[in-house]
Order: C-alpha cells, then sequence, then structure tokens
DNA sequence: ATAACACCTGTAGTTACTAAAGGTTCAAGG
DNA sequence: CCTTGAACCTTTAGTAACTACAGGTGTTAT
C-alpha cells in the first residue's frame, strides 16, 4: 500500500498524469484513506508500469485502452498483435513521411548555400504560386 | 480580389484554416466588402501558398511566424537558412527516434509468434516490475 | 421569390497531458 | 504538544494547431 508520490517514482509517470488516468478511466478509481489521499497496491503499480511502457512506444491512448480491455473485454494475443502490428506500420508510415520531408528540405537549402541572388531562395520557392 | 473560398481552394488551405490564421496573426487581417465578407488580392495569395508549404514541411508555427518576420522584423537569409536547418536537425532526431521504437515493437512482437505460454508475452513484458 | 450555397461570428471539441491556485493532511523535530 | 514544510487534495485553465458546430446573413441562379 503505497501514496501516489511513490507510485509516481517508481513509475516514472508524474503525479497529475497519474491523477489524470483515474479520470480518464485508465486507471481504476483508487482507494482513499480517511483522509482522502489515494492508496495504491502492486495491482495499480503493475498497471501504471503497462501504461507507462506503452505511452514510451507511442501507442495512442485508445491503443492502450484496447491492449487494457478498458472498454471491451480483456482482449486475445491476436487483437494485442494486431494492434501492435498496425502500431508499428503507422510508425514506418511516419519515417518514410519525415525521410521526404528531409530530403526536401535538404534541396531548399542546398539553393541557398549558392546564394547570390538578392532575394531568399527558400522563400521564393516556398512562395511561388503555379 | 478573391473571396475566401476562392483562396482555400488554391491553396489546398481550409476556410476555418484561414480564419484561424488571421485570428492569431499569421495572415494579416483581411479586408472587407460592405457586406462583411473577406476579398483577398495576390499578396495574400503568396503569403498564404507559404504557410501552406511550411506546414507541409512540418514547421512549427512559431517557425512560420519567425520566417514570414511576424513579430521582429523580416529575417535575414541567414536567419532563415538556420531555421531550416535546425527544423531538419529536429526531423532526423524523430526518424531515429522512431526506428528505436519499431525495432523496441519489433522485438516485442517476435515473442508472441513464438506463443506457447497461456499469457500474453507482450502485455507480461510491458507490465514488468522490475 | 425562393432555394441553394457561401459566408459570417462565437464557442466548444480534439490529443495527451501540464501547471497553477488555493486549500488539507501528514511526518519529523523541538 | 506544537509547528513547519512537504505531500496531498480539487478545480480550472493552458498548451499546439487546428476542426467542427450552431445559428445567423449575404449572394446568385432559376
Amino acid at each position: 500500500m503505497v501514496s501516489i508520490g511513490d507510485l509516481s517514482s517508481k513509475t516514472g509517470v508524474k503525479i497529475e498524469t497519474i491523477r489524470y488516468f483515474e479520470r480518464i478511466g485508465l486507471m481504476p478509481i483508487a482507494e482513499r484513506k480517511s483522509s482522502g489521499h489515494r492508496v495504491y497496491d502492486e495491482t495499480s503499480l503493475r498497471r501504471l508500469t503497462f501504461i507507462g511502457r506503452c505511452r514510451e512506444l507511442g501507442f495512442s491512448q485508445a491503443d492502450i485502452r484496447s491492449l487494457l480491455g478498458v472498454e471491451d473485454n480483456t482482449p486475445s494475443c491476436d487483437e494485442i498483435l494486431s494492434i501492435t502490428t498496425h502500431h508499428r506500420t503507422s510508425i514506418k508510415a511516419k519515417i518514410s513521411d519525415l525521410r521526404k520531408l528531409e530530403r526536401r528540405l535538404s534541396e531548399i537549402s542546398s539553393t541557398c548555400l549558392s546564394n547570390d541572388t538578392p532575394v531568399c531562395p527558400i522563400i521564393e520557392s516556398l512562395s511561388e504560386i503555379y
């Protein structure tokens, strides 16, 4: 039985965030001491650890909800693998988008290095109307 | 002299977003017809085109503000190159972060494929307390 | 004239938290 | 026992960067 501060330091999730997770239903409603202070047990610790790791891995709250079986039932191993795979796919897509961006930016910047025009070629190329 | 709808279809920026840009000062306060409808000229078109392209390239509003010289003066070519380079650096960092994530997810998923345990190894590995 | 459409304002919702204001409770030292 | 400072409580507002809606006015074509 630990306090919210202890839970926070054990998981690395900020106190406000833990209360927020309770509010939105990611964490169950915590039991209280007579004073009103929240108390947590090992189950809470495991659950928050799980949420924290998912967060580090970039899962959305909706994904975490599904993984935890918050609104439906506990998901099957297949469902979990499917959510994870889907998340991986979207990460790969994001990487590919960012790489394209980087290439475009690098092209645009290169015109700037050979700069002998009175007007900035980056600005020009970005405001040009076709 | 065109309407907000025309400007929107020429630039691909939604009408609500154009009004929003005016509200936050990215676009200048538009002139109005006697009816109250906004009217735009070529200068607005160039400016919105610029903003739209920057947005596609993932620049933050703060960056766009600097590039446009909204709060300070018109930036020098050096300043523009510096903002762009900085943005490229953060894109590269994001790519590298996402790649790490992807590798972690791929590791975690692989344990699931050889699944003969009664409990999901993905969930297990994510909620484990050390 | 009237329908259909474009435009107007103002406000609230999105995601995933974070921070601040203003008030209890707890634990340790004197 | 009393005090003081840390930790806790609630509620509300703020962040980025828009998007969407409600409820009203203007414009255009038949």
